[in-house]
RNA sequence: GACCCCUUCGUCUAGAGGUUAGGACACCACUCUUUCAAGGUGGAGACACGGGUUCAAUUCCCGUAGGGGUCACCA
């Protein structure tokens, strides 16, 4: 039997790094059997569910290079179809009308926590005579729920658990006005869809037991089960909007690559040995269940920052360009020329290494297409001295002899300095950091002689000429 | 409160009835070096607690504590 999984998120927010995370694991198990990833909208709740968040849930799919077969399946669309599972259900027998106001159930449920006891509903329509029906009232459909005995799920990460049947109750199927609930839908839908397994948060845990009951009441067979566990804050809490950036939409803002959330995701309750980088060929390839973990894991951003450098100086300078650029562009509208674009370009390969995020990649490449005369850094500008200081005027002695200096090219540029320094009997620090300062403005920069490289001659010519001397 | 789940360095984790308890991030030092990174080398840092079982337990069992999840006509 092929797997078929399938990731089915309600689309009444953004797309969330538990979420992701759990598509992730949807999707790998899926292409490692060389299976099926189907995506369903559980939307059965119209009102919270909005098509920003819909788009949310696509994009950021997307965004992880998660890419689901077939349509997506909207489970308010398969309305008809719940109704009728339940319809049926309830000539059978397997549920019954109930006639609980809100209020009653309201009441039942604040008593039963005064006795400490699980607010669960008493089942108290379930063998009454219909006649009994209030006037005017229209009826839930819910579950006759076995009573005795227990129910068993064996999780492929939770191993075996089970409860005892008097903890859960007759859950509603159908609501007053007709429309099915989601535990019902989930149930109907995953039973047509044909998913063999169903990965999904620790949340939903006590869920499976009922959905479990309901299955073989309806004469199905339940998908196999895997509760991963949820992602926490570095608080240890539930993550929430409070811990920051939550949405996955938010990492790609910060410059976060999706072949290194993916990476970080995985690790994040799953491992496979020693082994941290795992690209996503590996990942496929290695993708089990049995080596997810049953604890919670806390979402470490330091973690995800140095994955994320370690796949930033993998990646093709041509898968980053367009990216650096596009980032400058928003700050120095300059960036945007091709003059602009050779510099970052000329200098990408060097600034690779230096970030960890492709903000800070951008950043660290902005004084390229920055106006003269470029500002300076407090340590930079200490680099320089004051007027007429000796850095400054051998600066004014180093443009010279670049000034006509042989072609403009690393190699030669550092032979033309290192020979310059040599004359001037100094070290070469002596001359790299004041030039750093009055090339970039900082004190920190790639390697000197790409800069000037990058830079080209009329442009170093001329920020050394701001410099003074 | 009831039910269910979890517990190895600060964090993510590996691990086996007998190990110097391993790796990664972060941290510290050294190294490389024109700076900053990256890289290299080294360092500090953990089996929640209490009982069992056993020749031997951090590993198996039972409690305790702590953490988490669920208890809707939400999903």
């Amino acid at each position: 039997m092929s797997v078929v999984t399938r990731f089915a998120p309600s689309p009444t927010g953004m797309l969330h790094l538990g979420g992701a995370r759990t598509a992730l694991f949807n999707w790998l198990y899926a292409r490692h059997h060389g299976g099926t990833f189907r995506l369903r909208l559980e939307d059965t709740d119209r009102k919270r569910s909005t098509p920003e968040a819909i788009a949310a849930i696509e994009g950021g799919l997307r965004w992880l290079g998660l890419d689901w077969d077939g349509e997506i399946v909207r489970q308010s669309e398969r309305r008809q179809r719940h109704v009728e599972v339940a319809q049926a259900l309830l000539a059978s027998g397997g549920a019954y009308r109930c006639y609980c106001t809100p209020e009653e159930l309201k009441a039942m449920r604040a008593e039963a926590r005064a006795q400490g006891r699980a607010a669960l509903y008493d089942g108290r329509w379930r063998d009454r005579d219909p006649a009994d029906a209030p006037p005017g009232v229209d009826p839930v459909i819910r579950f006759r729920a076995p009573r005795e005995g227990e129910t068993i799920i064996s999780d492929l990460v939770q191993r075996n658990i089970k409860i005892d049947n008097t903890a859960l109750d007759d859950m509603v199927l159908l609501r007053a006005d007709g429309t099915p609930t989601y535990m019902h839908s989930v149930v109907v839908d995953d039973h047509d869809m044909g998913i063999t397994h169903a990965i999904r948060g620790d949340d939903h845990l006590t869920n499976a037991f009922r959905q479990t009951q309901l299955f073989r009441a309806l004469g199905w067979e339940p998908p196999a089960y895997a509760h991963i566990p949820l992602i926490h804050g570095p608080d240890g809490a539930k993550l929430s909007k409070r811990h920051g950036a939550v949405a996955v939409g938010a990492y790609a803002e910060l410059g976060i690559l999706p072949a290194a959330m993916r990476n970080a995701l995985l690790r994040l309750g799953w491992s496979h040995g020693d082994d941290e980088i795992i690209d996503t060929a590996q990942a496929i390839a290695w993708f089990d269940l049995d080596a997810v973990n049953r604890g919670a894991a806390r979402f470490d951003m330091e973690k995800l920052q140095s994955l994320n450098g370690h796949y930033i100086r993998e990646s093709a300078d041509s898968d980053l360009l367009a990216d650096v650029v596009q980032r400058l562009a928003v700050q120095h509208p300059a960036a945007a020329t091709d003059q602009a674009r050779r510099r970052v370009e000329a200098l990408l390969p060097e600034a690779k290494a230096r970030a960890k995020t492709l903000v800070e990649l951008a950043d660290n490449l902005s004084f390229l297409v920055c106006d003269r005369p470029l500002a300076m850094t407090p340590k930079a500008a200490r680099l320089l001295g004051d007027d007429g200081s000796e850095a400054r005027a051998r600066l004014g002695r180093l443009r010279a002899t670049l000034q006509d200096s042989a072609a403009w090219n690393e190699s030669n540029l550092e032979e033309a300095v290192r020979g310059f320094v040599e004359d001037e009997d100094v070290k070469l620090g002596a001359i790299a950091q004041p030039l750093r300062a009055a090339l970039t403005g900082s004190h920190a920069s790639p390697g000197i002689f790409a800069v000037m490289a990058a830079l080209g001659r009329e442009e170093t010519v001329a920020r050394l000429a701001d410099a003074g001397d």
